[in-house]
DNA sequence: ATGTAAGCGAGACGGTACGTCGTGTCTTGCT
DNA sequence: AGCAAGACACGACGTACCGTCTCGCTTACAT
């Protein structure tokens, strides 16, 4: 995927090259080093080495290699967004947090996802990038599928919407994050289960 | 603090200081820049030079300075970790979560906490010192009160203990981390109501 | 010194410097640290503090500190290398013999010739740098020197040039370097006396 | 020859041991690692480690790893001292250059030796010890039995002995020391024979 | 089509931090 | 009393990044 400087069709490496191929090659080589290695792995530095490409242009277009990784993640991993309304909550709820899971366990999302997450800890950067680019339009999206069952009589009306996503993937976001082992997808429907119906008896 | 560390104020900076006497100062300076300006400054040549202490020590006792960091969190907010049993579940999970977010927010652990959390994701000492010494004990605390809870019949026998944990200390991470925002204490009540009743209606 | 370090007052030191000032300023320094310390005291951080320059910089085009005293010392005692002629080998070689027991002893040469000599015996790069820089061009110009004077007769056609010279300067060096106490000028013509005429009866 | 410290007497580490002993076993690992590993790796904390023996002794007894590595090799290479007295000098001088030649080249003492005066240009320890136990009673020596030889008439009366001296052994240190190309033991009649009847015709 | 300027590659420099090694000093505990 | 063990301060080395800057070149665009 990310292709030698050599081999790049065999000009000289001076001179201007045309901004979107720059781009792409040194998307692709950060994007090559965040799976291979870890984002501690992913520097200017070796960056710019490995897409044959100079540190200057990244200084360039990024402010920083966590917001740089950030975007190397997302072109490579545009994850399934559209969220399922087949009328049943439960099941589209499942449908949707399985993906998630899978996405992560199945695709080696799990490491760069957790790594970038801790840099934004850090990084405004990372952080702004996270935000906009996934962890904002994924929430609005599940968001509005509860705001539809809860119009359709299928939550509560009480019910606070914000607080029953942050329950389902926010204990996904856990295991991952703060006890570092990740959700099982086989739990998916009992995590649906209790955020629908409570651990409480009837 | 150590108990001969008397008669030790005139002499030069040189030769053998008292451990505890050494560590009792990292430890501090660590905590006091941890705070002030946040992990990213907590390097080890910043320890050692505000600490009054050589870098050598700091290399000798901690593996890193985000293991360094850790340690000096946790020598600085140890409280907040007995769980109440009054024998109102419901009760007991708001004061113990209120309290948890009030100490986040009150306390200004808000930030630390978070960069500990993400610095865990690519530091491995700090993961290890991060689960040991909280993560782990916290969970075990709150699973326990659980446990009680549903020999008692206070929670369904066929919950999952874990997924409630999980949905509760989650949701309150969740904010903190991948969103930016962190969890309102007002907003405990719903939290704990939501995981022990569910969404769906009755 | 280079052509375009005239605008460059106001700037902060950040950001590239022109090669030639900065090696210039580097050996400035590091002679004089080793003429007014000596060698022990020309260390990288040393000299990079005196020379307002960052310590890669020095790591970047010198492999050891001794290396760069080597050059250090080179570029400021250039001379002394020119061999008289003037047909009277004995006058010449009391020349040149003097010129160099005077260099050591007038110029301050003793410390840094002795340090350097002594740091060759570990160092590979110093002995290289002495070698080469020194040690060998000024030997090749001596023995050419001989070589003149026994093709006219002046020198035993089977004497062994290399061991005259050996002789003769290598007495130089014993004193300074074995025996700890400079040669003096006075005794030069002694000295060579001896090389030519030796030491038994007629 | 070093013994390592498990082996020794299986005594436990602690406690006082006789002064002699620790001593030997200092200076023998102390030899061990010049002759091995070169004046670079002969540090305190290594010889410390490799004769099982508390780095504080080695303060104590030697005021720089310098010093110590010439005492441990004067214990180990105590050299044939004895000056012969054939009554030919000339026999009698490449006897003695030749055993020294032969030292540094066959014992492989020509590194040590060459170290050694190395690091006596810096490291004033070294230098007395070298000068008190090596340099000053060799020299004194040779000195002593050209004295005879030139009461006997077998030197000229205005011969400076000193400097016959510093031609003939600093002849080969010249090639030792500064170009780093030990001398060759089949020239030493002819070193001998320069330095009795020079390199002029008669 | 041709000149100009925008943008790139190369790479040096200042700076901060890390991790290591060595020295000299000091304390503690054992023998 | 003397030694081993070992912690501490200090200074230096070597490396890795980052951010900045200069230079030379080439292509893309505007004229």
């Amino acid at each position: 995927m990310s292709e030698n400087a050599a081999g790049r069709s065999g000009r000289p490496g001076r001179g201007r090259r045309p901004a979107a191929e720059v781009r792409a090659a040194v998307l692709a080589a950060a994007g090559d080093l965040l799976l291979r290695d870890g984002l501690r792995a992913l520097t200017f530095d070796r960056v710019a080495k490995e897409a044959g490409v100079s540190r200057t242009t990244l200084h360039r277009w990024w402010p920083s290699p966590g917001a740089l990784a950030a975007e190397a993640y997302f072109a490579r991993s545009r994850p399934v967004l559209d969220f399922p309304d087949t009328g049943d909550l439960r099941a589209d709820l499942i449908t949707q947090l399985r993906a998630f899971v899978r996405w992560l366990k199945d695709e080696g999302a799990e490491r760069p996802v957790a790594e970038l997450v801790g840099a934004a800890q850090t990084d405004p950067d990372v952080a702004r990038a996270w935000s906009e680019n996934y962890a904002l339009p994924r929430r609005e999206l599940a968001r509005e599928r509860l705001r539809v069952a809860q119009r359709q009589g299928r939550l509560r009306a009480d019910a606070d919407l914000d607080i029953v996503v942050d329950q389902l993937w926010g204990a996904c976001y856990h295991r991952l994050l703060v006890l570092g082992t990740p959700f099982d997808a086989s739990l998916v429907p009992r995590l649906v289960d209790h955020a629908l119906h409570g651990a409480a008896p009837r």
